[in-house]
DNA sequence: ACCTGAACACCGTTCAAGT
DNA sequence: ACCTGAACACCGTTCAAGT
């Protein structure tokens, strides 16, 4: 499990190859199944694993709204440092993703919101802890694959501004350029709080 | 392209393969190599395709405020007809959600919202939308391929009840299976709309 | 310019044979 | 019970040869 996480991490998602793990472990290429299914066995594993570290670490805060704050961010930390957790998140949902969902439904409650509307707020907030993470990470790797990120994001602006059917305004890639994601993932949980406090 | 869109919605990811393609259009093998990239090329095309669909449809409404539900609404609805459309979102980001976001904040601006707000809400509100429509399209599809849906939940239910760590309310699992998932998925964007509204 | 299809370099998974 | 590694049935991609 150590092993394809590191090669997960260290290659990409086509990285975890049965080949390459078995080598790593100088064992027999059928050597692992007898510990596990097959391969998606193995990502599966891994994400959760990744998922339920997260989830056991950030127990520590007292106010609810920080704990909130403390593991919505541990979940995009997470993510930005194992991209391959994101994307086979959106691809299945995992035993992980429940017991996230369960915990953010627990935090939700000490913060005032009522248990009918738990389960939608609780949902609607994973959703979007993951959704954003998943796509942070994912635009965070293309620059770092020697993409130049304000190059390629200057792209996108006049790529979308030759788009007749849809014109843009003329500040749209600065406004792209300039922002750190951590801060504007946070800036969404909070909107998140606000509309639940609000409306809950 | 559409060859490929079929292929993709009838056999899933995995049915996207070089040589089924080519021998639907009765082709050689190398013959799309001559028009696309490679594979990825295929997906990412599809992808933005069938996002760029979505968000030139969705152009009707006058109420800004109906126009943004119709148009998450739409995005949800395509991603839970093309599951493999949410999974690619999540590993890559596209064009197509470049002119979503733009859209997205277009739409939150005649709502009020003040330019300098606009990316980070618009963002959240994206990420939100396209999380949240992966992860119930791939609820959807596991429940779909065979598994009794009320069952597996109830079986995620007991799995983490058994969790000592974590222990759960009675009701959870009943609470997991009776709801709705475009009905949450609205609920969910409602949420957002009002956090904007009362702290923006 | 575009297509063909054999060839190449890979995959995940299985399974008789070993220990 | 667990491991080995050859064998099997696939992949994506390339490229000399054709049209």
């Amino acid at each position: 499990m150590q092993a394809s996480i590191e090669l997960l991490d260290a290659e990409g998602e086509d990285g975890l190859t049965v080949r390459a793990l078995t080598a790593h472990l100088s064992t027999g290429r059928g050597a692992i199944y007898h510990h596990v299914a097959g391969k998606d066995d193995l990502l599966a594993a891994g994400t959760d694993a990744v998922i339920a570290e997260v989830i056991t670490a950030a127990g520590g805060d007292q106010d609810p709204s920080q704990a909130l704050r403390a593991l919505a961010l541990g979940i995009f930390d997470a993510i930005d440092a194992h991209p391959w957790v994101g994307a086979q998140l959106a691809r299945q949902p995992q035993p992980a993703i429940f017991r996230l969902w369960t915990g953010i439904g627990t935090l939700l409650g000490d913060l005032g919101v009522a248990e009918p509307d738990l389960p939608t707020a609780g949902s609607a907030l994973v959703s979007y802890v993951l959704g954003a993470s998943a796509q942070y990470a994912a635009g965070a790797r293309r620059a770092a694959d020697g993409e130049d990120r304000e190059a390629h994001l200057q792209q996108l602006a006049e790529q979308w501004a030759g788009d007749e059917a849809n014109p843009a305004p003329g500040d749209t890639a600065a406004l792209l350029v300039e922002h750190d994601d951590r801060d504007q993932f946070l800036a969404g949980v909070d909107i998140f709080l606000a509309g639940i406090a609000a409306q809950m």
